[in-house]
DNA sequence: GATGAATGAGGCTTCATTCAT
DNA sequence: AATGAATGAAGCCTCATTCAT
């Protein structure tokens, strides 16, 4: 009866969410600024989120999801460790490609004292860091005293870390081809390599 | 005797400002609180800076420096690439023991996509980065294709996300000790030793 | 049919108002929460109201005019001044306690500068003062300096502190028995009775 | 060395409070036109109350207390109750002719049933009623079993209702005259009299 | 030089009302 | 007739900055 649901606004105000806190950073992302960029009423957003704080924990609760559920399927399908590390180094390397805010704006908000991650999602990243450790050691493919940290800081903050030093071109012009993926790569299988020990 | 006076009042705005930046988050650090937390008038600091962006600024340029200084001298006292890289990185380990607002002040800044180094700092960090590598070079203790930007990742970058990841408990308990000095340095080891190549 | 649906509709957002104005405060009883208790659209409350004062005081208005009726009534089949005013001070006294959400709502209301009584229930109810007067005069069971007013006052205006002083729990708790019911109406009978004169 | 604290600012801010809580109610009662009303920044406000309630409350707070201490005062210097019951009583007429806008807000505020009087006040007032009580009982010119509330109906309660409905020309045209004074007085001696019991 | 009173733009949020469906 | 999506004005509040003293 009513007038539907525009999924489109929606969707815009998502966009404008992640344009800006990536551009001004959480704090200075403001919300009458989100509501002019996507072309929505300022109102309009609280009928959807509860507040600024939800708005951006939402975005990143999804953009983290879907990450971790395209690990979770790779530990399904892959047997190898290096498979798998190079899988997400390569989701990481192409999201960077085609996507760029959106690996800026998980860059920003996983770097911001200000903002804690959930703890359902802190831990369902933990468990997933773990399965991949287990997995390692069953077929003797990691360091015995490798720990879910550090499966996590190589596999997934270091290389977030030198696609954004890259996407800042703070060495050097953004450039992010196969080149820069095998050197990522190499220094996860340097450390992680069992063989190497 | 009137210096003296200003220059305590100084270092006391410049350790308010890096707590509260640090609790708060740049955006909710007023100058008000900074200012009645270093017991100084509203007005004093504006005096000194030109508004709050570059006292943060000032602060951060200076932070970087004490460490870039630091590595400038190593280069002239240590030989040994080890050695260098060990010192940086125990460094920053003993930063985050004694002073752990400071390196959460450096790590927050450093990864906001709204505030840029200064490019005359930025270069300086470069140029420090080549002369480890030149060094590292001459002495046969680099991989020939290593970069610059790798011994920033490696040397800087590496260290000081395993340490705020510990300073958030992100996975564990805050604990940085020698242990996980040695950890990291591994890290470091495996990736820039010419011997492994 | 359709009828019949309507108004049990109309019936719980009058309830819902009452309860949630009672509750928040005029100004703090939103119209979609209003709409949201009673099970109804939002829209659908501004096809019976043109807004939300008008819903609000045609609520006062009519709940103002059953107390009214019931005065009037009372006029009609009581001879005793001691019986009427003992019918209006047992009637205030049950509906607080059956459904002190009404009592408030009216002492919240025509407590209010900011909300006038319409005119001509202003008017009926001082031709209802005007009557218990005569009435009173007539059977020689009031003083013959009372005005309308001190009926009002001593009738309604001072139940309705009582009980409300009660309801807020403010020196006592809530206790609206027969022994309180009996102390209000003995200040009615002193002041009230000619024989005391 | 800075500027001074306009006092006359707050003075202004005070006035227009009460001017606008008496004319909008609490709810209506905004931040910005009181600033506007006051010829001050709305920002000013918060350099010396928390926000609105602190500053209504607080307005309501010293109101309260000087009626309070005009109450106590005169505990130590008259002897009869009817002399104690005549001074407030007086004292509330007098505050209606010479400042009404005074009495207002403290009557739209005491039946407000989002505006909770802070409990020390609450207790103060109650302790008063009670030395009026103890002194009324110690010189037999109170009934037995008279309580603190009654003392607070009549006496504060009664009176306040009488004069907001003349200053509402709810049924007469605003009068507050010797005669007026005579009738509460009156109602309160009937009552409170021991002689009558 | 130093203070802190005062400002006002801009932040977040709520909500009465409108109107396409 | 009924709905509820969408609006935008207005509310409360914060705070960087200015400037009289």
């Amino acid at each position: 009866m009513a007038r539907t649901i525009d999924d489109t606004k929606i969707e815009r105000i998502k966009a404008a969410t992640i344009s800006l806190v990536v551009r001004n950073g959480y704090g200075h992302a403001s919300i009458s600024e989100i509501a002019r960029t996507a072309g929505v009423a300022e109102g309009y957003l609280y009928r959807h989120y509860k507040g600024k704080a939800e708005l951006v924990e939402d975005l990143l609760y999804q953009n983290i999801n879907l990450l971790a559920d395209n690990l979770e399927y790779q530990l399904e399908e892959k047997d190898s460790i290096h498979e798998i590390f190079e899988h997400i180094i390569r989701t990481l390397f192409t999201l960077a490609e085609k996507n760029p805010e959106q690996i800026k704006f998980i860059y920003v908000l996983m770097n911001d004292y200000n903002f804690k991650i959930q703890d359902s999602q802190r831990e369902r990243i933990f468990t997933l860091c773990r399965k991949v450790k287990e997995r390692g050691l069953a077929i003797h493919e990691l360091r015995e005293d490798i720990t879910e940290e550090e499966i996590y800081l190589l596999g997934v903050s270091y290389p977030i870390q030198f696609i954004n030093l890259r996407l800042k071109n703070f060495f050097h012009e953004t450039k992010l081809g196969e080149t820069e993926i095998q050197r990522v790569m190499q220094i996860c299988r340097n450390t992680i390599n069992s063989t190497i020990l």
